[in-house]
RNA sequence: GAUUCCGUAGCUCAGCUGGUAGAGCAUUACACUUUUAAUGUAGGGGUCCUGGGUUCGAGCCCCAGCGGGAUCACCA
């Protein structure tokens, strides 16, 4: 352990003080709570006969003592409150320990604290806990960083290092308010979308994250041992293939939000663990979905923040229905000029090089017309955009569509330059899939790490048939990072991958 | 993985051309019964990320490593 700092060594002198003087810093009963912080602030007015006898909790933020009298914040997890401390009223007797030397000195900024009193407004008009006794609940051995606000708003000294924050996120969140409300939005975000699909009846499910083997994306996975199966198992890469096992099995739309792991790049969009919500509805295809999606994101838009109107950056998005619509080629149109819908493979590859995209021997024509739309195409498309029809070589579990050849009924939302959902009309030939399954081998074979294995058990479940079906994915993390405008993806996560930390 | 910037007190940051460590807040002591970035006075607090090197002398220059950010490449 490291030798503590002067500031530690204080406040553990100051805990030893105070089980002298007979004062639990920890004590074990509840300590009965009825305001908060926000709720009298938003309702007392002076003169009230409200709020007269409260009793807040939590941790004292700032201390102005001023002699005999004292001010100080309290903040709970509502915000902030100031609150006024007599030392005659609190030590009415000749024993002025408990201001004097309790309230004045053993407390230290970050303790946890209960206060009873009365809610009024100071001389400068201050709306102020008038506190007639305190109780310590929790003694804070580590000071805080201290972040202060002027009048005028501007904060000082904010607690800003990014490693720290990552590090230890439960000193961002006590200091940093506007961090505790981004991870408020983000549940709200998960409610909105829960209830979305709740109300329509789909069942919210799970399944497992250990798998024998990893499907349903192509990515590089996670791999762990059992030990008393003295089996390898991975960590899911997606959870496709499961839910589509339980559209098999009878139901009619499951969902299920699923933490997924990929043993790939880390980057400001892209955590080893992240979130998709994966949804699959029986009889539907990808058109249907689409309106699902845009009626979908925009609830959760609304819900969020009371308009379809986001702010993400310098740019406002709109997720008003309807979004833009464009296939692939028609994207590719708008924003090159070049209709690139009848080439051959050859007249691809020399437009991409003259597209000053970058092209090697071995992509085929569905990689070249890739490259060529994250070129050109995808920085471009910052308000919601729909994109339809993609080549068959990229989708292996996509079904062909049903009047372009080459093509599979695959759509992707773009927002802000990044695909926030994929969504396709679902293979569920099983002869189909066992032959694109048997080409992804081929280009593992070839070493392309990421493709798809072969999954007996799941062809086995399409073979006893599956209703045609409607699957969607959505990044969850992504969404997230538009929805509560954050530029990064360790912004969203409460605790985002680091590396280890150093020893000293 | 590549490039680039960064790492100094609990926090936010200065630190010149290489000359022996600074500020504000926090902290300690005293004063102060309606303050609010409270105030006044006086103090304490440092493995300058780690390890080498150059130098009479390194927070600063050089090399290596560790950690973080940004950008790029693969991917959601």
């Amino acid at each position: 352990m490291q030798a503590l700092s002067e500031q530690e060594i204080n406040r553990r002198e100051n805990l030893k003080k105070l089980t002298e003087l007979g004062i639990d810093a920890y004590p074990s009963d509840t300590f009965e709570v009825n305001a908060t912080a926000e709720e009298i602030k938003s309702n007392f007015k002076a003169g009230d006969n409200t709020y007269q006898e409260v009793s807040l909790a939590g941790r004292m933020m700032s201390q102005r003592i001023m002699g005999k009298a004292s001010f100080a914040e309290l903040m709970d997890s509502t915000g902030r409150i100031q609150f006024y401390i007599n030392r005659d009223e609190i030590c009415p007797g000749e024993d002025k320990t408990m201001y004097n030397d309790v309230f004045k000195k053993l407390l230290d900024l970050g303790d946890f604290i209960g206060i009873k009193g009365f809610a009024f407004y100071t001389q400068t008009g201050e709306l102020t806990i008038h506190v007639k006794e305190f109780k310590l609940l929790s003694k804070a051995l580590r000071p805080l960083p201290v972040v202060k606000i002027d009048d005028e708003g501007k904060v000082h000294d904010a607690f800003t290092d990014p490693e720290t924050r990552y590090r230890m996120r439960y000193v961002d969140l006590v200091v940093n308010p506007e961090v505790r409300e981004v991870f408020r939005q983000r549940t709200k975000m998960y409610n909105s979308i829960r209830e979305y699909l709740n109300v329509r009846g789909y069942l919210e499910v799970e399944t497992p994250i250990l798998q024998p083997l990893y499907g349903g994306a192509a990515a590089r996975p996670f791999k762990t041992h059992h030990n008393t199966l003295d089996m390898t198992l991975y960590m899911r890469i997606a959870n496709e293939l499961y839910l589509k096992r339980l559209i098999v099995g009878g139901y009619d739309g499951v969902y299920e939000f699923s933490k997924d792991f990929r043993n790939e790049g880390m980057s400001r969009f892209h955590n080893p663990e992240f979130t998709q919500i994966e949804l699959y509805v029986a009889y539907k295809d990808y058109e249907w979905m689409m309106n699902l999606v845009e009626e979908m994101v925009e609830k959760v838009a609304i819900d969020l923040h009371g308009t379809t109107e986001v702010k993400v950056g310098e740019n406002t998005i709109n997720f008003k229905r309807p979004w833009k619509r464009y296939t692939m080629f028609e994207a590719i149109l708008a924003f090159t000029q070049i209709d690139i819908s009848e080439m051959d493979e050859d007249s691809l590859r020399a437009t991409a090089k003259s597209l000053k995209v970058h092209v090697d021997g071995t992509m085929g024509k569905a990689k070249l017309i890739d490259e060529i739309f994250g070129e050109h195409v995808e920085p471009k498309l910052i308000q919601p955009t729909f994109i339809t029809d993609y080549p068959v070589e990229m989708s292996p579990l996509a079904k062909k569509h049903k009047s372009k050849p080459g093509m599979v009924e695959r759509f992707e939302a773009i927002c802000n330059a990044k695909e926030i959902c994929n969504s396709f009309s679902e293979l569920n030939d099983p002869i189909d899939q066992r032959e694109r399954f048997e080409s992804q081998l081929e280009l593992g074979k070839r070493g392309d790490e990421e493709a798809m294995v072969l999954d007996e058990d799941f062809l086995r479940a399409l073979e006893y048939g599956m209703p045609p079906t409607a699957g969607l994915g959505i990044g969850m993390d992504r969404l997230a990072m538009i929805m509560t405008n954050q530029n990064s993806i360790q912004d969203v996560l409460f605790f985002p991958q680091m590396k280890k930390e150093n020893p000293s």
